[in-house]
DNA sequence: AATAAGCCTATATAATTTGTAGGTTTTATA
DNA sequence: TATAAAACCTACAAATTATATAGGCTTATT
């Protein structure tokens, strides 16, 4: 499952796509809509800022607005920023590797060979939705 | 990512497959083998059993066994019954279903619809591999 | 009877997630 | 130019979940 925090994220991009006309959007606004805790959406849309999706304006007047076309923000993107790896193990992740302590040779583990498949087959469909997916749904 | 219970499960099963022949066999030599806690594999295997996995023998000369065939194992159903939810959203989950408190209208979420296709086609793969496949690769 | 094994429940420990606090910097505007 | 509004930043607190341990109970073999 995804944590709240990438749930909040998705949430927020959502909003921020849906009103990409309007200029800055303040915190508050996405915070109150959504019920979510106007310091924890700021910590999010902070990290979604750094990672190059969205843009802000400091003082009076100000918010966050998305600078990049939502079909250019897949899932994939965002998940691995704010929940980590995709994959189901740590020795199959991309982003993420680690080696099992258990498994001496990767290259004869049944299960790491099977968990590369589903990795591959979860990331061909994570990589290709993205923002504007969610966005033709609204 | 699984946890290490699951993960744990899932080295459990493939060793008891690759083990079949042999009739029950110990916990500690599983715990052994990955070097896994005893006490907290006993748990696990505890809960395959139940679920109908495995089969087990008490006292002197006991052990686990696998009852079922490998081909009927889905990897979705070890990790439902070990990790919980397969579906990245608990609105979107079809065996631990929660609303989101955020939503008013999942019908009218884009979130919500995205998600259900992803929830769709992560089971297909999750669904369709088996102990079997891990099997074959060892 | 003694021993070996799984069964069961509760609890302890560690890690992670979620949320909060409080001050700093920047910008608009009166 | 003072004030207020907003994002920025870091650290910490609280809650939840995951991991691991403890210890007695039951069953089967020898």
């Amino acid at each position: 499952m995804l944590s709240k925090k990438t749930k909040y994220a998705f949430h927020a991009l959502t909003y921020l796509g849906k009103h990409r006309d309007r200029g800055a959007i303040l915190i508050q606004e996405i915070s109150e809509k959504y019920g979510i805790s106007h310091k924890f959406l700021e910590n999010i849309l902070l990290e979604l800022k750094k990672a190059g999706f969205l843009g802000s304006k400091k003082g009076k007047g100000g918010g966050y607005y998305l600078i990049k076309a939502p079909n250019e923000i897949a899932l994939s993107r965002v998940i691995r920023l704010l929940d980590g790896p995709i994959a189901l193990l740590p020795c199959v992740s991309l982003n993420y590797y680690e080696p099992c302590e258990e498994c001496q040779n990767q290259e004869q583990c049944g299960l790491y060979k099977v968990m590369i498949k589903v990795r591959d087959e979860t990331l061909k469909i994570l990589e290709m939705k993205s923002l504007e997916d969610i966005l033709e749904g609204e």
